[in-house]
DNA sequence: CTCACTTTTTGTCATTTGGCAAATGTTATT
DNA sequence: AATAACATTTGCCAAATGACAAAAAGTGAG
């Protein structure tokens, strides 16, 4: 809980009190690997912090292919796209890829939370503007970048999470095939 | 300025007399090709909504090559990566890919907004997420995609933008070289 | 219209990546 | 330990793309 409470704060000033308000909405739960926190055509009611584990955004493209649009790992909030528009329903799943603890809120709570803290929308704006900027920034500069660029910027820029994640997903999500990935691994060794 | 406030409305509602307001703040000005509206080191002072024209944020890669991270098409708000932080100097530099009017709110006047527009704020966090989201599902399919998909994509999504950008500059966005691009087009007609 | 300049197209060849299938390695279960 | 199910590596070849350079087309100034 710890590592949500610092995550918060630096989006702002909390008081012990909002603290342990904000601490007792929020509840714990686990994901198996591959489970799924999320589903396509569902409607999203709850909001993900990333205690320990790695999650994964993906689709499914106009070709049916299986799309990783990228991860969130520990200490990162699972942001939606539909998130600020909670009435449609999503079109990606969000799916554990490896055992997951996460840190959940209803859309309820973070209403009353909103209510009654003064400032919380403004931090829910920064967090979901933070973590979209991150997508971009993550994803953009791949596509200057050929199948070996992108594993070693991905290497550097996750050095820990690599080996934590399938060479499938991966490749997928560097839009590469699984092949290229694993040649490429054995060429940089 | 009607296409700006029809573009807030979606947002929320707004009276006529906080319509009188916006647009008193608004200032148009005018770019030519080439000019930049905003550059990499410095501090964005300005938020511009595309009356006309097209512009595209673009940075320099560690090659030092120069490449389009995403334009800016008529009637959308030209969101530095920055903006929700606005004490940092930009990374990234925005430039207009055609001749330009554009629709420009100074930090102050939206601050001065928020402070009287009741939900000012709210409007704002809903027009940098939209941005972000756009951009992220601008760019994150074009990862699967090879080099003619890609276009095809482009093509499908802004038939009218294709041909108002030199193909340079296209290229870099698809994450192609020139030539490439040049003989894709040509294997589609 | 002509010249200088820029942009786009094209040619040639090397390199990268994909597609497919088989082989090998890994993991979980009994 | 044996098996099955799944993940990763490898081989082979074809297709896509890049690199570089030259030609062609387009653009604007005088």
């Amino acid at each position: 809980m710890e590592n949500l409470i610092n995550y918060l704060l630096q989006f702002g000033q909390l008081n012990q009190q909002q603290i342990d308000l904000i601490k007792s909405k929020a509840k714990v739960i686990q994901l198996k690997k591959e489970d799924y926190f999320s589903e396509a055509g569902k409607i999203v009611r709850q909001v993900a912090f990333v205690y320990n584990g790695i999650l994964r955004v993906c689709y499914y493209n106009n070709k049916g292919e299986e799309i990783t649009r990228y991860f969130i790992e520990e200490n990162n909030f699972a942001v939606d796209l539909n998130c600020f528009n909670n009435q449609i329903p999503s079109s990606e799943y969000i799916q554990a890829v490896t055992d997951c603890q996460l840190i959940v809120f209803s859309a309820k709570d973070l209403n009353d939370l909103s209510l009654t803290i003064i400032g919380w929308d403004k931090v829910i704006s920064q967090i979901t503007a933070k973590s979209l900027i991150e997508k971009v920034n993550r994803i953009s500069p791949m596509l200057a970048e050929d199948a070996k660029e992108r594993y070693i910027s991905f290497l550097d820029k996750f050095p820990q999470l690599a080996n934590r994640i399938p060479l499938s997903l991966l490749a997928s999500y560097l839009g590469i095939t699984q092949s290229s990935l694993s040649r490429i691994r054995k060429n940089i060794r």
